[in-house]
DNA sequence: TACACCCGCGTTAGCGCAAACATCAGGCCA
DNA sequence: TGGCCTGATGTTTGCGCTAACGCGGGTGTA
C-alpha cells in the first residue's frame, strides 16, 4: 500500500537466466532463493543449457569430463528438473492413471499395488482416480480427470460392465488397458482366469463326493462375478449335476452371512462355493450359528485367498489370485500400447486352488 | 538471425495459431487432427486466447455472452486444457503425493481412500508412491519421486519412525503432513488417538473382571503400535494391575497365531488385546486349537474394526478407527499448509470401542 | 462538458525444457 | 593439402498457458 521503501527495485526480478542462486543484494526480506533451473546449472558448469539437458536424457552424447562437471553443478545447486516443462515439450508425462472402484477391497488394492510396483521399476508414477459408483458416467469422469492431468495411459481396474462403456468415449489411440474385463473391448486386457478358478474349486468339491455345489455369487454386473458363476456352472454341467440358482451377494461378509442363513436351513446343502473370501467368512458364521459344522456337515470354499484365510474357523479352502502378476501384466500391456502396439491382446494368469480345512468329503447320510 | 535455408517448406507444421482443426489439405496420411489448443478455441469463438483462459479461471470476468461463445467453441473442439502448460506458468499442479507402506493393508488403504475422496472434492488428483521397506532412505526416495513430479504437497501415511527422518530432508516450507506419526515433527499431523483407543479397550476388559490384560503388539518401530502399547500399559497401571510383557507381532494373522499358541499354554491368561484385527484372528485360531474357548475362558479384543470383524468366530470386540475422517483431516491440513499456514497443528480423532462377543466376564476359577 | 473510473477484452512476455538445426574442431583418406 | 565425415557442443525456436499491463468505451460524479 504505502510507498515501497526500496529506492530502485532495479531488475532484481531478473531477465531470467544467469542471475544464479545469489538472489539477495541484502534485501530486507528475500528468504527463498528460488529453485535452480537448467540455465543455472549450465552457467555454473560453464556449458550451455542444451548440454545439461543432454546429460539428463542421453548422457552418452556428452564427453565424460563435461558430464562430470554438469553433474557436480547439479548436485551443488540441488537441481531438480521441472517435469511440467518437460511434459510440455515432449508430450510424455511418465504418469499412469489407475481407475478403480473401492481401493479398500483386497483385490483392487492388491492390483493397484502391483501396478505401482511395476511402474516404479520403470520410472513411472501412478495417479489414482477412484469412483464411488460403477456407472458409465462416473467412470468417464474418472478417465476425464486423469486425462486432464495428461497421463500417458490408463488402467481401469473396475472389473465391471460399466468400465467397458466408460472407455468407449476414449479416442481409439489413447492408451488404455483393462484389468479383468470381458473380451468385447477394443483394449488390451490383463485378467485372472476366474472361470478356470471357479471350475477348479467346484471340481474339487465334487471330487469329495458332494452331489452338487451351491454358489454365493458376487454382483452379477461385475465381470469377475459372472465369470466365476460361469466356471462353477460349467463344472457342474460337465458332470451332469443339478445346478442350483446362484445366490446373489455383494462381496461383503454380511451378504455371505445372509445367504448363509438360507443355505443353512436347507439340509440338502453340503457344499458351498462363495465368490470371495469375505462372503465365505459370513457363510461360516451363519452355518456355525445354525449348528451346522464345517467341514463335517457342510464344505465351504472361497475365492481370493486373502492373507487371513488360513486363520478362519476353519481355515478356508480358497482360490489364490496372483494379483501382483496381474498388475505387472497390466502395466506391461499399457507400456506396449504407449509405445505404439496395436491390437487388443489378452493376457491371462491362472489362479491356484489352495485346499485347507473348510472342505471335506461329503457326509454319509 | 541467419537466413533460414528452407525455401518455404510451406506452413504445414503450422506457425501455431489459427490453423484450426482442419489439418488436412488432402494430405496422403494425416489421420489425427492434433488436439485443439487454446488458440484454436479463441479463433473459433472470435476472441483472444486470454479470454479463453479467463473463462476457465475467472469466468465472472467475462461477459456472459462471450463466455457462452467460448464454452460452445470448447465443446465443439473437444478442447481440454493442457495441464503441463498451466503448471509451468502457475507453479501449482493440483496434484498431491501420498507416500505409503503397503497399500494392501486395511488401514493405509482406507486412509488413502479417504484422502483421495477429499482431494477429488477439491479438484485435486492424488499420486501414490509406495515404499517396500520402511527406512529413511526409501521414504526419501519416495518423497523425491513425488517432488520430481511437481506435486503441491505430500501426505506420508507410513506411521513409522522412519517417516519422520525421511521428512527431515524436505525444505521447511515444502507442504507435507503426516498421518499418525509422533509429535516430534515440524509438520502437521492427522492421527487417530491410538492411546485412547487402547486404554478404552483395556479398561473394558478390566471392567469385565479380568485381573490383567495381555497384549500382542505391532512392530515396536511403528508409532501406532507403540502408542497402543502405551495406552494399554497406562490403563493397567491406573488400576494397579500387573503389566505383562507385550508380545511382539508384525500385524499379520500369522504372528497373532504364533503368539496365541504361547498365550494359550498359560492358564493365567484370560484376556488378550491384539493391536490389530488380523492378529486377533490368528489369536482366535490358536486359542481354539488349544481348546480354550472364547469368550468363556479367554476374552480377545482387536483394533481397527475391519468390515469382517463381526463375522469372526466369535464376532470380535474391536476399536473402530475412522480412517475416512483421518484422510479428510490430512487433506485439509495439507491444503491449509499449501495455502501458507504455518505451524504444525495436530488433529486427532477418537476411535470407538465396538463390543461384540469375543469379550466376556472373567471366568470363575 | 469534463474527468475519473471500471469493465471487458487484447497484447506482450515469459515459465523451463528439448527438437531441430548450426557450428566447430579434429581425424581420416586421397 | 583439401575435402569430408564424425562427435561434441551451441543457438534458435516454440510447446500451451497465464501474469501483468494496456486500451477503448461506457458510467458516475461534479
Amino acid at each position: 500500500m504505502t510507498a515501497p521503501p526500496a529506492p530502485p527495485p532495479a531488475d532484481a526480478a531478473g531477465t531470467g537466466g544467469s542471475t544464479g542462486g545469489s538472489a539477495g543484494m541484502g534485501g530486507p526480506s528475500a528468504p527463498r532463493p528460488r529453485a535452480a533451473v537448467m540455465e543455472d546449472v549450465a552457467t555454473l558448469a560453464g556449458v550451455s543449457a542444451m548440454t545439461v539437458s543432454r546429460v539428463l536424457n542421453s548422457p552418452e552424447k556428452v564427453r565424460p569430463e563435461t558430464r562430470g562437471r554438469v553433474l557436480a553443478a547439479m548436485r551443488e545447486l540441488d537441481y531438480r528438473p521441472n517435469s511440467a516443462a518437460r511434459v510440455l515439450v515432449t508430450g510424455r508425462s511418465q504418469v499412469l492413471g489407475v481407475v478403480s472402484f473401492d481401493t479398500t477391497l483386497y483385490g483392487p488394492a492388491s492390483t493397484l499395488y502391483g501396478i505401482e510396483r511395476a511402474a516404479r521399476g520403470a520410472e513411472h508414477m501412478v495417479s489414482i482416480a477412484s469412483v464411488s459408483s460403477l456407472t458409465r458416467r462416473s467412470i468417464q469422469d474418472a478417465v476425464e480427470r486423469l486425462r486432464s492431468q495428461s497421463v500417458d495411459g490408463i488402467v481401469v481396474i473396475s472389473p465391471h460392465r460399466s468400465a467397458a462403456d466408460g472407455l468407449r468415449g476414449l479416442p481409439p489411440d489413447f492408451p488404455a488397458v483393462v484389468v479383468g474385463a470381458g473380451d468385447d473391448l477394443p483394449v488390451p486386457v490383463a485378467a485372472v482366469d476366474h472361470r478356470a478358478g471357479a471350475e477348479r474349486v467346484t471340481r474339487h468339491l465334487l471330487s469329495l463326493g458332494h452331489r452338487t455345489v451351491w454358489h454365493v455369487a458376487g454382483p452379477i454386473d461385475w465381470i469377475d462375478a459372472s465369470e466365476r458363476v460361469a466356471g462353477w456352472r460349467a463344472a457342474l454341467e460337465a458332470e451332469g449335476r443339478r445346478v442350483p440358482d446362484p445366490l446373489p451377494g455383494d462381496w461383503s461378509a454380511r451378504s455371505g452371512y445372509e445367504q448363509g442363513r438360507l443355505l443353512a436351513a436347507d439340509p440338502e446343502v453340503t457344499a458351498v462355493f462363495a465368490a470371495n473370501d469375505p462372503m465365505a467368512l459370513g457363510l461360516l458364521r451363519a452355518l456355525r450359528e445354525a449348528g451346522r459344522r464345517v467341514p463335517e456337515e457342510v464344505s465351504v470354499a472361497g475365492f481370493d485367498d486373502v492373507p487371513e484365510a488360513p486363520y478362519f474357523a476353519p481355515p478356508l479352502t480358497s482360490v489364490r489370485q496372483p494379483f501382483g502378476e496381474v498388475g505387472r501384466y497390466a502395466f506391461q500391456l499399457l507400456m506396449e500400447r504407449i509405445a505404439g502396439a496395436e491390437g487388443a491382446p489378452r493376457r491371462t494368469v491362472e489362479p491356484e486352488l489352495v485346499v485347507r480345512e473348510s472342505t471335506a468329503v461329503m457326509p454319509a447320510r
